[in-house]
DNA sequence: TCAAAAGTGTTTGGGTTACACCCATGG
DNA sequence: CCATGGGTGTAACCCAAACACTTTTGA
């Protein structure tokens, strides 16, 4: 039976850039180099297979991740030179804005998020998390073209030009903002949350939240 | 470490009518039932994963696979008896309509196609194999629903009015012509093959290949 | 001459975008 | 009053579907 893994590819939006969290590697092989983090399946201690992503982020980053999403699984002779046959799930998780960055912990020396766009020329990642880190993007990307609510990237509610805000950012460019509360309002992608405002030297925004079950 | 195996959902087109292809199992667990055709990964044979999906498709079914797309990975503690932890990655098959089926061979009593309607409605399958027949067939009528071509459902070569039948069938509605034939070149989804044609009482029609790289 | 293949042109309608403009509200 | 939140109306635009039609080709 393959050696399984699971590795974590945690993607976040800082300074307006896409990012990539990566750790750096504390222990043999690849010692010192930056990966994804991940770890070993453990059939005694995980349920499913989302179950043991779920630990491993929180045994590693010290952090629960919402919206862990399958992206592919791997496996192949040469992937890892600790066995024979490795295979690894890859997940992939969306985490706010807001959030506060996980702390180094258990086999991991530091930490860093990396932009996109390091990963557009090759740099030495451990094992192959350099193609699994652009293929998580990749898919991300996609989803941000397909104009995909950018759920996880948000915290629970929010004021709808907080989100038209962020999506400018994923999108790159700006947006009516009449034609895209419109949207937001024919698709019911959004509703407003109980009562509750933020102020300022205006009128206070209504916060809202996501609805449930988008596509 | 799991117990690792993998799954195929084959995919055909029979009457115009999206069918999968089960198998009836020879052995216990679940012997005499119906369940899509796996098999154990085997890290001394398969050197990537998409390679186990190919060698296990040659022995079940004594035919090569083209356009085999990973599913999902799948795993839990309950979903195979034969051992504490089962992980099966599922991959997704589309043959032509004019290929031969595949004879009952290795540990399989009988195969059948079933049509994709038999799956809306509860059926005894092996293991989780009635929920894995179900995301792939409801993964492809996506595709379908996207107007993806139907890569793998055609022979190597066809006639648009081919081509155009079998949109159709699959899409479940009749299509305009003209519309269909400018979408075709105006996104350059195909070409004609060099020189040959079929004949009727009638104007030979081109024959036509799909252009590789289509997204 | 017929039947189907292949292609051309135009109209229509849905959906999105862009833009101008409205009122509401709290400091 | 001002800045921002929240909203309405509309014209422009794009694209795809629908429809009508012509030309080509081999039996």
């Amino acid at each position: 039976m393959p050696f399984t893994r699971v590795e974590v590819a945690v993607l976040s939006l800082l300074e307006g850039q896409l990012c990539v969290l990566l750790i750096k590697r504390k222990e043999a092989p690849h010692k010192g180099l930056w990966g994804l983090p991940g770890g070993v399946l453990r059939i005694d201690l995980d349920a499913t297979l989302e179950g043991a992503a779920q630990r491993v982020a929180q045994e590693r980053l010290g952090a629960k991740l919402p919206y862990l999403k399958q992206l592919i699984a791997v496996g192949s002779k040469t992937r890892d030179p600790r066995s024979p046959w490795a295979l690894s799930v890859v997940y992939r998780a969306l985490i706010p804005i807001t959030s506060i960055e996980p702390l180094p912990g258990k086999r991991i020396e530091a930490i860093r998020w990396a932009p996109a766009h390091e990963f557009d020329v090759d740099q030495k990642l451990a094992f192959d998390h350099q193609a699994l880190a652009r293929s998580a993007l990749a898919a991300t990307k996609i989803e941000i073209d397909e104009l995909k609510l950018p759920v996880g990237f948000l915290p629970d509610t929010f004021t709808l030009t907080e989100l038209q805000t962020l999506c400018e950012q994923l999108a790159g460019r700006a947006l009516d903002k009449s034609s895209f509360r419109r949207k937001l309002k024919d698709r019911m992608m959004v509703e407003p949350v109980e009562g509750k405002f933020v102020g300022g030297a205006n009128r206070p925004a209504l916060l809202h939240r996501l609805k449930p079950n988008l596509d």
